[in-house]
DNA sequence: AAACATTATAAATTTTATTTATCATTTTGT
DNA sequence: ACAAAATGATAAATAAAATTTATAATGTTT
């Protein structure tokens, strides 16, 4: 048994597909059906059911690909030791960022990141929270940039910061008048909100049901990006609520819109999250420091909104 | 990277010695020494430190080990999900046995083990626990017989059996006179033990202290053997205790000193034990099984005062 | 039924692992 | 101090293996 072999077999499993597998391996087709069957041989057992359309695993066949990643993971493990060791900072490293953290945090480190480890080739990657921690345990993502807590026992946590809500509030809503407004005064009903699979939405929900209104049975327009989420709202569909940071994007009338929240100001917490694994910890440690970096500068120099995390 | 080349820097390390790990491994030096340098070319790191006489880990190479160990393991796990799943108990299974639980043990359940489970080629050590928590964190054993508690955690526990100790009490000895003696009747000084090692020993040492006797400045006599000891107290040199399974080697005239104790009777824990890492776990529920029948059984049978654990 | 997609198989080739033979260096015993 | 022994590295030859190219077999789609 190989390593190799265990690759192979991890690459067919997830493509369900030999032919797949093997362009994303970098060998051939029939390297993978002769080595595959080579490891089944000499466990004398049926890793695949080939008769199936398409590829599935046996049953056995699961336990064994859920093993291989396990020895897979320590594998590479040993690279990232030694890299470790040697202070060396650098390789390919993919990196997921929500979309609704993407398009204002990551102009504000990225080229602060490359600059200060200019070895590591950063692979990022938009998705949402589901995605990430779909594709995080699958091993395809090193880390994430994800609002949290996600509560999830294979992923480790670590806060960038606390970014408030701030609500923008058209003209013909009833909350206009109100120049600083409350959490007490939101209603589910007349808040625009962005589609499922944004964890964003899921902040905004858990705070609204803190106000105790009642999600379930009222009605709800739904949209993916905060642009058109303004727009609707200045069409008069209803209030949104912005996080601190998308609020510089605004035009000047359109701020005029905003209405900030008294104490204690909703907001979401936006973390680092890796899995519990710890593959290459130490690029996430010097992506940690670097942003975390950023968001102090920014905190002091913008007089920005957002605050730091506090020790855990 | 390849397994063959971390078993190879595993054996290496273990033996400090390159014709001696080649000899294990069942190849020839060369193999080892262009294997090794090659995974530390690829690495870019030395493993060995060449100039040590014997031949030493670098540090980095300490790490390396630690988690080839790792990898290893998970690798052998993959044959086990496989017999497992074909329910198959068979193949090299290693036992390590203290020697106070040896003769008496070992011959009770041997043979029905291996009538049961012919395709396990048991092999049997006599090991004291410190060899035994050393070869077993070591991969050398499966599993072992010894007693416990031991409290380590990467070592399980799963108890086969108590054992009363019994009193042996030469004609000579101040105890001679009480028929039925009790825990509190002992003192430190005039108790025959055996030699360090033998966990036996730990064991009647806390019945000792748990009388609160002063063990520390108190001369001590030790012997590594329960025939010498026995021997010993004969020659009127103290009373020594026996585990209880030890007394039906006794001859007649010898069975005559031994004095039963009082309720609460002081007793050993013997326990299967074996790592957390689970491996060949299905043999080791098959031996389990066999054993813990057998004391059942010779409960039944024999009256044998020895009790079966409780579930924990 | 033809075209396509997908996996298996066979033979040739390349790569890799292992061995045998030998050398260089260090340690050990006298 | 010096010869013998022990130990690890190296080179060349051999054996074993992984991989590729080419093609066959099988099943699916249109």
């Amino acid at each position: 048994m190989t390593i190799t072999q265990l690759k192979y077999v991890l690459a067919v499993a997830e493509h369900q597909n030999f032919t797949k597998a093997a362009a994303k391996t970098f060998v051939t087709q029939p390297t993978l059906s002769m080595q595959i069957q080579k490891l089944e041989d000499q466990l004398e057992v049926l890793i695949f059911d080939r008769s199936k359309k398409p590829i599935a695993l046996t049953q056995i066949g699961n336990k064994i690909v859920n093993q291989a990643k396990n020895i897979v993971n320590e594998a590479n493990r040993i690279q990232d030791i030694v890299d470790q060791q040697k202070g060396f900072i650098g390789g390919e490293f993919k990196l997921g960022i929500i979309p609704t953290v993407m398009p204002t945090l990551l102009p504000m480190f990225l080229k602060a990141f490359t600059n200060k480890h200019p070895k590591v080739r950063l692979k990022i990657e938009e998705l949402n929270t589901d995605d990430i921690i779909q594709k995080m345990s699958d091993g395809h993502l090193d880390a994430a940039i994800a609002a949290t807590p996600l509560k999830l026992d294979h992923i480790k946590e670590r806060v960038l910061y606390y970014e408030p809500f701030v609500g923008y509030v058209p003209k013909s809503h009833r909350l206009y008048p109100k120049k600083v407004i409350d959490v007490k005064d939101l209603r589910i009903n007349d808040i625009l909100l962005l589609e499922d699979g944004h964890c964003f939405r899921d902040g905004v929900i858990n705070l609204c049901t803190a106000s105790k209104d009642n999600y379930e049975d009222s009605f709800q327009l739904e949209s993916g990006s905060f642009e058109t989420l303004v727009k609707l709202s200045d069409e008069g569909l209803g209030m949104t609520l912005l996080p601190y940071l998308h609020t510089f994007d605004l035009q000047k009338e359109q701020k005029k819109n905003l209405h900030h929240f008294n104490e204690p100001t909703p907001a979401r917490e936006v973390s680092l999250i890796y899995p519990k694994s710890e593959l290459k910890i130490q690029i996430i440690d010097a992506l940690y420091q670097v942003i975390s970096g950023i968001v102090r500068g920014a905190i002091a120099f913008q007089d920005v909104k957002i605050v730091s995390p506090v020790a855990k």
